[in-house]
DNA sequence: ATCGTTTGCACAATCGATTGTTGTGGATAA
DNA sequence: TTATCCACAACAATCGATTGTGCAAACGAT
């Protein structure tokens, strides 16, 4: 008399229970759900109504396993910040909910390493394509090779690399903080501070030359080491305060909402902002119209170039093409900050 | 002649592959690389050499089919928002993360037929858990049965049904709005509107339950009808500041962050703000001290929610067992808004 | 009546990995 | 010497769905 413990009810349906059901071959159910001409309509429509009647549910893992496909992209992000990566989710969800893809997400808490497992996991998950903003330690696109091989399509978004290997999506960095800093010039602003994340980053080396080379447009005497400040997370605001009140500076330049919120509280409480000093930030829209008063910003909207990429992502499987450097264009947003 | 194209070079090597190479069978590879004790140590040396050599990686979707899992946890949650979601979604992803499961994430677009697709979603991928807020037009979890049947572990977070068939992990909203009246009418504020978003959201009705209770608790008089008003996404702002004109307000509770973001200006530009009302609100945190003044909150942290309930998910699991509704404690924040 | 041609379905192989069972050579014990 | 056992791998079935092929019945044309 042995004991016999059922541990998971096996309630499920497959289509191998079906066809003993309905009295057929798995075969023909499985062709009869997908339309296939050899079938008539009438044993079509039996199976149908079987099929809805005891909640038969494709096994997805069989039959993308079957297929060689998976349906899945992964979204690949280096962390979550409030501003910029919601907009970016919600782009990408825009355009693949009705698209019949799934998507899988990862995080990568900024390290390389991390990247590095996570597109073993796409190779294993025989993901269809990635999505993928780079952790600020990853300095080229080596690792995102055996993907390529593997024929995965990757798009970068926002946080990339330039390269010949992979398709990108990004604003035009450089010209972002060049039309700001012209901007403020045109506001008669000429002593301008640039705040800026991490140096290592592509995405900050080319705002920091857009800054440039926008002083050289305009005229203005190229920008001294002391009037570009790199602010990372252990950052002190005291530095920052100290930098802001060496010059007498009348414009900032501000490269990201992490920054703003950073640095905000500091122009408030020197009484910088909106007294002495105008803003002008790049952003992705939520934060300066929050804040009190108001900053005017270059629109960096994720919401826009996670649509852009998972629309190129799509297309690029529907029709493989080569391997292209998508700009979103950028907006001013006028708001109180430049007088 | 035919002209022959090959697509996808299939350069991926699988078990076979790896056995054929080391003339062995493709068992013996497998129990190599899973350290089974029939295998000698010189012959899982071999395999597993040549495994990182030809950089072999296990296709899941065999495994998980065989072994009848997918170490897939599903995230459903009803829309994109900028305060609550991505502290929930950084919560869940820090406990999962290093578990061995990945995320496969829904959003429901807060339309309960979606929610039922994706029900069915979670069902095809033999998902193996589902964390799950739930949209505003969904009265009962009975479209959540099947997962509760087919041996899926649900876990209900932040905008839940209560009900004996589902794990919840909320904070407890009625006692949140209960305190938020308390402070203020320790404060000396005896003439509170109440602000709250869809009234057919459980989480709606708790928190006006707290509101209308804490008044009598205090021995004011019930907030008249004219006291709580209901914000939808398409109520105009003059409706509101008629309402805030009414009567001689000299407090205001606010239930979330997105109706603070949205009733903040209509406050600033009244003037009631800081000079004649004080405000305390329920939220995430982020939004109240951003703003200026600053606001007074309870704190309503996504990211512990989030945590909690992945950490549930995962002991259920493990050891599975019943229905408790976990309730995380608030935090009074104490800024600048009520004097 | 005979020979195609459809029509409509069954049969069987297959995807890649896991796992229960079987088999073999060598060492040890009887 | 023969029987027993163990260590190590090979063999084969299996998961659920898809898909190439085979084949009988039905039909039409000659």
């Amino acid at each position: 008399m042995d004991n016999y413990f059922i541990f998971v009810p096996m309630n499920r349906i497959n289509i191998k229970d079906l066809a003993k059901l309905l009295s057929l071959n798995p075969s023909t159910v499985s062709r009869a759900l997908s339309d296939h001409p050899d079938i008539k309509s009438e044993t079509k429509e039996r199976v149908k109504a079987a099929a809805a009647e005891f909640n038969y549910l494709p096994n997805l893992h069989a039959r993308y396993f079957r297929q060689k496909s998976s349906r899945l992209i992964a979204l690949v992000l280096p962390e979550f910040n409030m501003y910029f990566i919601p907009g970016l989710m919600d782009g990408v969800n825009t355009v693949l909910k009705d698209s019949g893809y799934s998507i899988i997400i990862f995080f990568s808490d900024n390290s390389l390493e991390r990247e590095k497992e996570i597109v073993n996991y796409c190779l294993s998950w025989v993901v269809e394509g990635v999505l993928i903003s780079l952790s600020e330690h990853t300095k080229n696109c080596d690792h995102l090779l055996p993907l390529k091989d593997a024929g995965i399509t990757v798009v970068l978004l926002d946080k990339v690399i330039h390269s010949q290997d992979f398709t990108t999506v990004t604003i035009d960095d450089k010209d972002a903080a060049r039309n700001a800093v012209q901007y403020l010039y045109e506001n008669k602003k000429t002593h301008i501070l640039g705040i800026f994340a991490n140096p290592s980053l592509e995405i900050t080396r080319l705002r920091v030359a857009g800054f440039t080379s926008a002083h050289l447009d305009a005229g203005l005497p190229p920008p001294g080491d002391e009037d570009i400040v790199y602010i990372y997370k252990d950052t002190k605001s005291e530095w920052l305060e100290a930098k802001l009140l060496a010059k007498n500076y009348d414009g900032v330049f501000v490269m990201s909402d992490e920054l703003l919120m950073y640095s905000y509280a500091s122009f408030r409480k020197l009484q910088l902002y909106p007294q002495k000093i105008s803003i002008v930030a790049i952003s992705d829209g939520i934060l300066p119209i929050q804040l009190y008063p108001q900053v005017s910003h270059f629109l960096h909207s994720g919401y826009e170039i996670g649509k852009k990429a998972a629309a190129v992502l799509l297309s690029t499987k529907k029709e493989p093409s080569g391997v292209f450097h998508h700009v979103i264009p950028i907006q001013l947003i006028r708001l109180d900050s430049v007088v």
